[in-house]
DNA sequence: ACTTGATAACTGACCAGTCAGTCAGTTATA
DNA sequence: TATAACTGACTGACTGGTCAGTTATCAAGT
């Protein structure tokens, strides 16, 4: 009989987690608002009592949730794409494929969903997202780009707002998707999306004659 | 002494877009569920048992922001850019500009931004502005690239996806600054970023030779 | 001009249901 | 046996929705 079997467990460190993905669960089909914290501890196997002894209250479960997925990106963030030196239009490709297989899997998708959902409800929240997540992105993608410009490898365009024509098209295939069932006929067409939108992008960027895709 | 300094009125036809201004207010400021009635209410000016006597019930305010600023999309939509004949970059920058001149007043970004923030929870307000807004401009957008490719005015790229490309970087821009408050030191600058995505994006699509902007 | 009755417009106390959070008691583990 | 882990009935606060009653407006009659 291994640990998880039993139903009481001496050190309970596996607990939190589990709670949390259940409150991700039960979050993301409801709704912070509208989830019962009695459903949280069904879904976790547990009475709501014992999620009590985890977490001090509903807000905290979702801290919880948001912390947990940030984390990692904090660690592993992007300190190569920070210091690459060679053609800038070899990162970006990789962070727009990095995204794309990120938000193939509807797992991964669930946390910033999530985010999106609630987020003006919890400004604490959405500080914490801008600090661990936007603020190590958008600037080390910012510096690849003003690089690129520098070196006369990119196009003379604006660095920061350039950023924004990276990400977007995807953000807004996904919201598309997500949001309103917009998708076209075979699915999400993710790889139609990356294809179109890098060729268009680096047509866009590149110095004339020298667009070939790496 | 007007119609509107009376305490009561007698074909009260005015009521219930007050209640729908109030209802705006109240809930782009808390959210849907944290909102109680009787603030909407006293927002309006009336008492609760009023706001009853228009609106069957909570979420019908919610129904009826949604409903009436959807309404004139519908009406005034996109007939000129079905139909146009001459070069495609026209209507698209004129759709960015539109959009640029519609986001740079905050008064009209309120519906915008409590859809996003509640369309989970509404799965029929979802289905309206789907059918009715995004049903009608993608379609339009979709079949002018097309019919640009088509002439050789554009190069060879994926209609359907190009609509990502065109509207996504704004997309992304105001998410970024209305969701976490990331934007540019001075200020939201639509300004600078449409035009630096108009750059990127007719440098794009366009033939090799033809890029200059329209 | 001035009642006066009819009724549209409005009010707010109240009800019934909901749910986050508590805690005295129970059960498993060492 | 000691105690960590867990349970679930309970409570207290809250709020969407109701409705019996009140107030303003109008128009007809005088």
């Amino acid at each position: 009989m291994n640990t998880t079997d039993k139903k009481f467990r001496r050190r309970a460190e596996a607990r939190p987690d589990e709670m949390l993905d259940a409150a991700l669960a039960v979050f993301s089909e409801k709704g912070f608002a509208a989830t019962k914290v009695d459903e949280v501890a069904r879904r976790a196997g547990v009475s709501k009592g014992t999620v009590y002894l985890y977490f001090p209250s509903k807000e905290a479960l979702m801290e919880g949730i948001v912390r947990r997925a940030v984390a990692p990106i904090a660690e592993r963030a992007v300190p190569d794409m920070a210091q690459f030196e060679g053609d800038p239009r070899l990162p970006i490709a990789m962070l727009v494929h990095t995204l794309q297989n990120l938000l193939a899997d509807p797992h991964n998708l669930a946390v910033p969903r999530l985010i999106l959902r609630e987020i003006m409800n919890f400004p604490a929240i959405a500080e914490l997202y801008r600090r661990e997540v936007l603020g190590k992105v958008i600037p080390a993608l910012t510096a690849l780009v003003a690089r690129g410009v520098a070196s006369g490898q990119l196009r003379k365009i604006d660095p920061e707002m350039t950023v924004r024509s990276i990400v977007g098209p995807i953000v807004a295939h996904v919201a598309l998707s997500e949001v309103f069932g917009v998708r076209p006929e075979e699915g999400l067409a993710l790889d139609r999306l990356v294809e179109n939108h890098l060729d268009i992008l680096f047509h866009g960027i590149s110095p004339a004659g020298g667009e070939e895709t790496p």
